[in-house]
DNA sequence: ACCGAAATTGTGACCGTTCACAAATGGAAT
DNA sequence: ATTCCATTTGTGAACGGTCACAATTTCGGT
């Protein structure tokens, strides 16, 4: 463990090895052409004095930033989201890039940028200058937003939009909402419902319109109407309480709902109770996110799984390996899985 | 708007206002000497094109990093750890310092390292040697870790240690675990409750034994005994289940219990409810953490609310501030609260 | 032993910024 | 005007790496 009083830098080690400054560099970043004897001496004394190339430096000559940057809504993310959606989905996000990110030697940093579309552009194109991010991660709710994928296209920096199934600029990490809303209601029409609503979420994030494709395209495979059985929340609480009392007084034979969100599904599930309906008894219930809370709640909640977590390390798995490649656009699916726990059961009067 | 081919570089700037790179650079720091007239035309020029100082350079020329790293453990960050306590504290942490190192124009790195000694000081060291952050944020548990401090003091890298309770080496932030179980025991003892258990965290963590503290100073202070009133968990689910039994079963007059977790807490919960009590009317039940999921329990558990946010949000100012100062030590107390929901109420039989 | 190409190593310039210091400018006092 | 000092501006040298290219070594084939 060698005493480290000022920094290492490469040119200590160069004196150390007796080597030049270009070897250790060579030596460092695994550059080929170096005699394994020469290697070793120089790895020996990168070692023994405990030299890290400095970040910065790197970054000045010319190489990569080895940094990518996520870029999350300033208000979203910790009022409002947290509120709307469970705080998982954040965190699941946070970690899951940072992991990946520290795997492959990059290191992953976090932008928070305001909605407000005049600020967007300028936020980032301060944070783009001052950090010089080898990728750039989107998130709900910018993910598909323009003037953001046009400024990072104009840059050329290769980025990744989480949660968006549409083609387009940058690579599209979908986690197939389409599919896992139809796998949700392929299910529940294979334990005999035939009523089957949706609670969707926002218009304004593409998601819910999948999931809405998704539950209707199961039902029509299946030849059931879904005319009256769709009401549209904002991820909350208490849109889910609105949404599900419009649904159960406007179809008395509902025997299942899918929820666009944890929240509103545990909404609906309160108002259920109230109108003295038993989950999973008398009324099935699929949520979205499969957030920790869902777990306790009675019953808990079968839920569709969205893997946040890794397609957000997908994405910077792809992110880094486009480092010099060239930007070809791409979507790239990650499937959601179904969790089933206590709150589906056979539609009422089914074997 | 200029479109921006290329970097923007203080030379563009000083070419474009017809200044040397100095006069720039004075103007971009708020340095002083510069006469307005000439500071509105550069300025103009740096609207004008768009320009944001390169943080690399800028770090490398002996200026800040504006880096703050926040340490985190690997395998209990995203395993272990949201397991047992929930994910909110990690995200808060997060989301705290993001948004306060944001508004003080520095940047967050989360860098996650092993528990294991031997790797914690290679890791750490490397992580410091190449982003040379101005300043660390320590959280549990490696808040304590005397490998980890003494390399920071070294270094002289300000630091802050969340949760932690202990004086020494760098600022200890402090959620006041102490004064926090003293307010949660004091506020069942006046709701009548004389027998009042504690479902202690694990030993490993020092803010443990400061909850089991303030709850014994409080039950001494009301002349109430401790003797067999105390069990210790992991944090976890499991653990608590079987805390909680052990407790009801050796304490048949037990009417209230402080766990030092909100997944502790859900079990006990669950305990009580298997053995025919009612929560509140039976036994009264405070957690640790108010993390999201206590809302959605049935009943809503009343919890210390542990500021998580803004401890982290504290450090990170305290950090900045030592920037130049002298690394004097301290003690900073953020104070916990009480949130009262449905799991408390007056002890059975009392007016 | 000799030649030439391939493999290995070294050299200088440069990346974008700030630092210490030198130069120039301004204004008050003489 | 002149002198002098304070204020304002400019200059060259770092900072710690990498890049392009030049110099050197190695080695197979003759």
């Amino acid at each position: 463990m060698a005493r480290v009083r000022k920094t290492v830098t490469i040119r200590d080690v160069a004196e150390d090895a007796g080597v030049s400054l270009q070897t250790v560099s060579r030596v460092v970043n695994g550059g080929p052409n170096v005699r394994p004897q020469l290697r070793d001496k120089v790895q020996a004394a990168i070692d023994r004095l405990g030299y890290v190339p400095s970040l910065a430096a790197q970054r000045m000559s010319g190489s990569r930033s080895y940094i990518i940057l996520a870029i999350n809504d300033r208000e979203r993310t910790l009022a409002d989201w947290r509120e709307r959606r469970g705080t998982d989905w954040v965190d699941q996000m946070l970690l899951g890039g940072i992991l990946t990110c520290s795997k492959h030697g990059y290191r992953m940093m976090v932008e928070l940028v305001d909605t407000h579309s005049d600020h967007v552009e300028r936020e980032l194109g301060a944070a783009l200058s001052a950090l010089q991010p080898d990728g750039v991660i989107l998130t709900p709710p910018h993910s598909e937003n323009r003037l953001i994928t046009a400024l990072l296209a104009e840059r050329k920096i290769p980025f990744a939009r989480i949660g968006s199934n549409a083609p387009g600029p940058g690579i599209a990490m979908t986690m197939g909402d389409e599919g896992a809303a139809h796998l949700a209601t392929s299910r529940l029409i294979e334990l005999g419902h035939r009523r089957i609503a949706m609670i969707a979420g926002p218009a304004q994030y593409s998601l819910s319109g999948w999931r809405v494709s998704g539950w209707r395209r199961a039902l029509a495979e299946a030849g059931l109407p879904h005319e009256g059985l769709l009401e549209a929340g904002d991820f909350g609480y208490e849109s889910g309480t609105r949404a599900a009392r419009a649904l159960l007084t406007r179809n008395p034979d509902l025997t299942a709902i899918i929820a666009s969100s944890d929240q509103m599904a545990l909404a609906a599930l309160e108002v259920t109770r109230d109108r003295g309906l038993a989950v999973p008894r008398d009324l099935s219930l699929i949520s979205f996110d499969n957030t920790p809370i869902v777990r306790f709640s009675q019953p808990p909640l079968t839920a569709v799984d969205q893997p946040i977590a890794e397609t957000v390390s997908r994405a910077v798995e792809q992110l880094i390996a486009r480092g010099e490649e060239r930007d070809d656009d791409a979507v790239i699916e990650v499937a959601a899985g179904l969790v089933e726990r206590s709150s589906t059961a056979p539609a009422p009067g089914t074997a």
